[in-house]
DNA sequence: TTCTTTATGTATATGTTATAAACATTATAG
DNA sequence: CTATAATGTTTATAACATATACATAAAGAA
């Protein structure tokens, strides 16, 4: 089992798989480089001809796993038809993605310097945008208020995944109930909102 | 400028400390052995006389940096009377902390293993636990709902900071308005729920 | 006080990682 | 069918974490 070519094919592509595996496995922990290189039988300084550093592979990593998410998020609001259920179905597939991928959703959002940010991929924040934007449109909310709604919705479905999934938090007795009950008060937060009192 | 005494005099304490002030500044990066023996002038191995590994002197100064975040969050909650604008003072000093202190925010929710979790110190959970109770009590909320409701407190508040402060995420106009329309809806979410329906 | 023990630091050594510089091989475009 | 650009390897170097052995100082027993 030695090494055949020289070359490798693809190297570039090889080592973000194996990374987003590692990621899914391991968390954010087992992406060095020498790591990363080991595993697909390369030498580690093969990986700076693709990536400038250790840091900008993860941060493609991390990439990665957001478009994953915000995979997920699509496919979960396509299965529904009613415009309020897709928007449910969009914030509980965030949820679910971190409870049950929670090495993936903690590098997708880890800390690391320069997001690649392509406008052409999907991104959970235009997601939520979108899901808010069509149910002003179908009326439950008034258009000024699509930003607002956006960053409640957004805040809500991300505080709580991180808090459940990644670390020592919050023990809840059943997860299922908790996401039911966060999600309708999700909604009643987005749609009735009292008059500013003071 | 040399070396006066062999032994430190609280070496324990000082490291804690210029932990703490590395993580305000650049946050979770600047917390390894090496360099902070070095901040203190001390040789690295003397660090492992007063923690068992790199990994739980981190697991310490982040447990610092949440003892702050919740000795803000009282203090903020004892500048108000009324059960409501104490709730609500809560989760905003939360926001302020994360938004002020970007990088004691990160370093007290970054994943380490084993979190020190001693009871006698003030948490956030807690405090939000007992700002639910207080509401409770003065007939905002039911009972049984206090558990649900901390959970979706802890959540906006704790999604929001992150999303605001730590990365790459939503970029707002005003931040102060973000937050007030947060905190607006915030409360909507724990008080008008509506029926269950589906 | 002086001696012994324990707490606390240092020196040295090993293994791991990131990454730079120089060199090797292969693919591709004239 | 070569030059050259792309892609990999080898060989440093430097920063770390941490183990082992040793040094010093502080606290208590004699």
């Amino acid at each position: 089992m030695k090494k055949t070519q020289y070359h490798h094919g693809n190297l570039e592509k090889a080592l973000l798989d194996v990374g987003f595996q590692e990621a899914r496995a391991t968390g954010p922990s087992n992406l060095g480089v020498t790591h990363l290189a080991k595993l697909v039988d390369v030498s580690p300084m093969a990986v700076y001809r693709h990536f400038h550093n250790g840091e900008s592979l993860k941060a493609e990593i991390s990439q990665h796993a957001r478009e994953e998410l915000a995979r997920r998020m699509e496919a979960a609001s396509s299965r529904e038809s009613d415009v309020k259920e897709k928007f449910l179905a969009t914030g509980r597939a965030y949820i679910e993605f971190g409870l049950d991928e929670p090495g993936l959703f903690s590098v997708a959002f880890m800390d690391c310097e320069e997001q690649p940010k392509r406008a052409d991929n999907p991104d959970s924040w235009i997601i939520f945008q979108d899901a808010v934007l069509d149910v002003c449109n179908a009326g439950y909310i008034k258009h000024s208020d699509i930003e607002e709604v956006s960053t409640v919705a957004w805040s809500i479905v991300h505080g709580f995944t991180i808090l459940a999934s990644s670390s020592n938090q919050f023990r809840l007795s059943s997860n299922k109930a908790a996401i039911d009950a966060l999600m309708a008060r999700l909604w009643a937060s987005i749609t009735c909102v009292p008059a500013t009192d003071k």
